[in-house]
DNA sequence: CGCCAGGTTGAAGCGCTTCAACGTCTGTGG
DNA sequence: CCACAGACGTTGAAGCGCTTCAACCTGGCG
């Protein structure tokens, strides 16, 4: 965490207090859909996965592996009502700040507003991506860049959560994969 | 701009030389794609957009009104080549800063690079939004929204621009107007 | 064993695309 | 001033891809 941006010792140690390590089991939340997010939760290991409720099937809106960020920024940032829960796909190991203490880290330690702002670019640029895929990808294609991604992801998660974060059906994808087995 | 963040009056007299004022004409380009963004664009008034020539119909990705960036954020933080170009809407001010002096500022200022953060952490919301947009909302949702957005963009820009940014084409486009006239 | 969750497969339906024709408006040159 | 061309939008018809609904299969587990 402390190798890309350069942080002083006295402001390290400032800093590093403010956070806590979790840990969670697989299934277990993170999040519960509709409460405010209180907290920033960065994957040291493991998988989450975003989701909503209101669908029948579990919907998967993104996925947070290792070194990404798992949070619902809008509810984060603002402190409303979050519009998505966050589960555990297997167990993880987290380093978690509170909104509070990283409104505090932010003001004592000019190092960490840096390191904000370059997580936040990071995650802008994935989002981004993630429009222009959704904007001119097939389905298909959305399918074997995940895969790519994460290749394991496929044994532990089940393809009707893969499908609702490609933005299709379970029984779609099924067709896709059975298409992509003719193929080879 | 420098309202929302507390800069110092010595601060703020570093920073604001490295800024340059650019007057863009309607269909003027700020950014040619397969060019490296070089210029992170503050939208003053006007309004630009995001647009990809592979596609047949000018493609566009994405608007910037007022108080928007406008860039590739990819190519401009990486410094690669751009997958998107970016073209004047209408006769648009801009305040520009270049990757250059963006760095220096961020160096001679934490006031600047707080400012920095909340920009990406606010671009990231919006990114954020179109993704779930994208995702749940019906082509005839997603026009309503733009519509209540920006309600000059209709008489401004072509139809078939709207639609690409909807995800859909411009016949689809129109069969969905047509359907809400009806409606009324 | 019997149940249930997850996955696949088939058939019908629907929404967006594709292609083609036509309408309208605007600007340009004879 | 009219004629024509080109850009933009609309409309119709056919096609295709994803959805929907339903049946069925499989593996795990009480």
């Amino acid at each position: 965490m402390a190798e890309c941006v350069p942080f002083s010792k006295g402001e390290w140690d400032r800093v590093q207090p403010l956070h806590e390590v979790k840990i969670l089991e697989k299934n277990e939340l993170l999040l519960r859909q509709g409460e405010i997010c209180t907290t920033l939760a960065f994957v040291v290991s493991g998988a989450l996965c975003q989701f909503r409720t209101e669908d029948v099937d579990p919907y998967a809106y993104d996925f947070s592996f290792e070194a990404d960020y798992a949070v619902d920024f809008a509810s984060f940032a603002g402190q409303k009502p979050s519009t998505i829960g966050i589960r555990a796909l297997r167990t993880s190991v987290l380093v978690c700040i509170s909104k509070k203490n990283l409104d505090a880290a932010y003001k004592v330690s000019p190092a960490f507003q840096e390191f904000g702002r370059l997580m936040a670019e990071r995650a802008l640029v994935y989002d981004d991506d993630r429009v222009k895929s959704l904007l001119y990808d097939t389905p298909e294609e959305r399918y074997l860049n995940l895969m790519e991604r994460d290749p394991e992801l496929l044994q532990e998660i089940p393809l009707y959560s893969i499908a609702s974060y490609l933005g299709i059906r379970p029984e779609s994808l099924s067709r896709v994969r059975a298409n992509l087995n003719k193929k080879k």
